[in-house]
DNA sequence: TGTTAGCACTCTCAGTCGATGAGTGCTAAC
DNA sequence: GTTAGCACTCATCGACTGAGAGTGCTAACA
């Protein structure tokens, strides 16, 4: 059987219709409400087709039809009008990402915000990972007796604090020793390279100093098994538009999705990272069983070259893919603007 | 109307039964489940008294009685068991904060999640205000060019990095010189003294080196304007367990109370940070609509004398107080102590 | 051969009705 | 002061019903 161009535009229309009224649609009411030129009984037969192919379902005998993930998925590559923006939107978009940013988790945060309130449906950010960042250098300053503050520079601009334990005896001079050496070893590599193949070399380099050696490992402790380095954190924006959706009315299916949200781990699994650009999950295409009943709408966004994040939009299967991806994709062009043109973002 | 012997037992019995079954508890069931050696028919008059007292309520007409707001203070006042631990609890509390500790976040993200943990209920974990802080020194860390990175470090042991503006031409020593001047006059006073009082001071003493002047305050000015500094975050942990409570099982219930999750400000407000020790705000004593049907049991802790954050558990006006206060008691006791012993913990 | 009208059938939804059961308040007896 | 008895109230639940929406099939039509 060939999708003809009938077929098509009832799948389109059902489809529309679905995506506004959330409720099933019938021969009757297509007939009524777009101009097909036809009768709900030629409709009708149209609809088996269309169900045979498995584009559309019945949630039971004498109901409407209803997408399926397979319909959603023709629609958007096929049959969708192309993503396009509304002024209004674009414009709050250009506001949003043009402010001079101090540190890259507010922007963060910040297009996390933007996306939900967008769209009134749930964003999820995913900034860069912290670990990632290859070592620039690193400083010490005097803390409390026996303490230093130690500051590391990462080569894309993020600077992170760590207090160390130092011997009491430890001398000023010696510190910088110290520094100097682990600088000199570290300059250029990412911690979790340090952690896993330059710690031996360190080690060696420091023997013949013999008396600087117990402290200068004990220093990288903090910094090397630092938890938040490996996980980094996932953003979630309007969590709560979730519960507006008519399919979660039901409490349960709150419960799973909520209790989903709360671990990093399988929001993150949600933003293909692997794909650069605009990609779309439909329900069942995802993995995660959690969120069978939902789609995903991402993109990753880079810094000098390199993808370090990603941005999407988690809503019901039944969404407005086209508004939804024309947000998705503008917003992470801003961001990329953004983060390629300020001058060295401290990430 | 007077309080004896048997209207106590009875109230406390229904109140102990209706924490656990949440359903209303009427004069039979009463009779049958406690030995009280008296019919059902005198404890409708009683409970007839108890009503006219205001202490318990009808749903409607045919409908057992439930405990009122004012019955639950009642109980927590003069019937409740005094709160007690059990032993498990109190070794998981303990475990959980002897921790060796780095970073005050981390201690209050995992006392948040412990409490939650224990009580099945919703906790809520106020940190140290930034701004509060009193300054004690900064130091000035190249950084790229134009560019340095400002380490504030204050008297509670809090550091943080922030990167400023320099002009291209501003020297290291010069960087010193200011540094020292705001030093001096800074040490000891909190950032926001500094905004109201201290600033023009300053101003003064660095006209006298007037090529400084332009560079020295702009130079303060993320730390001052800083958004974090004022609104001390909340951390909430284990929201989801609301969801758990039959007094949630309504969907719009769920959205206005997760609607005010998601305002630190109203959470804020649920602990009341102005009286010192254990305190018990049951349903509407609390000011804020929202949680017209929660209690919430919340003490303060203190670093060095000083009253610096609190924690607090939020649950249904139904819940176990008794628990509920023993754990909350522990837990700040044990937090004043780890705050108190680890010396000097980096806030 | 494709389209349409007609029709019997299915299934959900909302509403009604009555039975059930828990609980109360009142009265009168103990 | 306490208790048994009783009439009354009210929420809950299951069964039933009619309305409405929608379908698939058949037969007629262009």
């Amino acid at each position: 059987m060939q999708m003809d161009e009938r077929k098509k535009k009832i799948l389109r229309a059902l489809i529309q219709d679905y995506i506004s009224s959330a409720e099933p649609i019938g021969s009757r009411t297509i007939a009524r409400k777009f101009d097909l030129g036809v009768s709900p009984a030629t409709i009708r037969n149209e609809m088996s087709d269309l169900e045979e192919l498995g584009l559309i379902e019945q949630p039971h005998t004498s109901a409407g039809r209803i997408p399926s993930d397979a319909g959603y998925r023709y629609y958007v590559d096929f049959l969708m009008e192309p993503p396009a923006l509304r002024d209004d939107d674009k414009m709050l978009i250009e506001r949003e990402t043009t402010h001079r940013i101090h540190e890259i988790q507010e922007v963060i945060t910040q297009t996390s915000k933007l996306l939900s309130q967008l769209t009134s449906l749930t964003s999820v950010v995913l900034g860069p990972q912290k670990g990632k960042g290859t070592f620039s250098r690193m400083h010490f300053l005097p803390y409390q007796p026996g303490q230093a503050i130690m500051v590391v520079v990462k080569e894309n601009g993020a600077v992170e604090n760590h207090i160390v334990e130092i011997g009491q005896d430890v001398a000023a001079e010696e510190l910088q020793t110290i520094a100097d050496v682990l600088n000199r070893k570290m300059h250029g590599y990412t911690l979790n390279e340090v952690k896993r193949t330059l710690l031996h070399e360190i080690y060696s380099e420091l023997t013949r100093q013999r008396s600087l050696l117990d402290s200068a490992l004990e220093l990288l402790e903090p910094i090397l098994n630092d938890q938040d380095q490996e996980q980094e954190h996932v953003y979630l924006g309007g969590a709560l538009n979730m519960l507006n959706q008519p399919e979660f009315r039901d409490l349960e299916k709150v419960k799973t999705l909520f209790k989903a949200f709360e671990e990093d781990g399988r929001l993150k699994k949600l933003l293909s990272m692997d794909r650069e650009g605009l990609t779309v999950t439909i329900g069942g295409e995802n993995k995660l069983a959690e969120f069978k009943d939902c789609s995903v709408i991402s993109a990753t966004f880079r810094v000098g070259g390199e993808v370090v994040g990603a941005v999407g939009i988690l809503g019901p299967t039944r969404m407005d893919y086209s508004k939804a991806m024309a947000i998705v994709d503008y917003t992470t062009r801003m961001l990329n603007r953004l983060l390629r043109t300020s001058k060295r973002t401290p990430l």
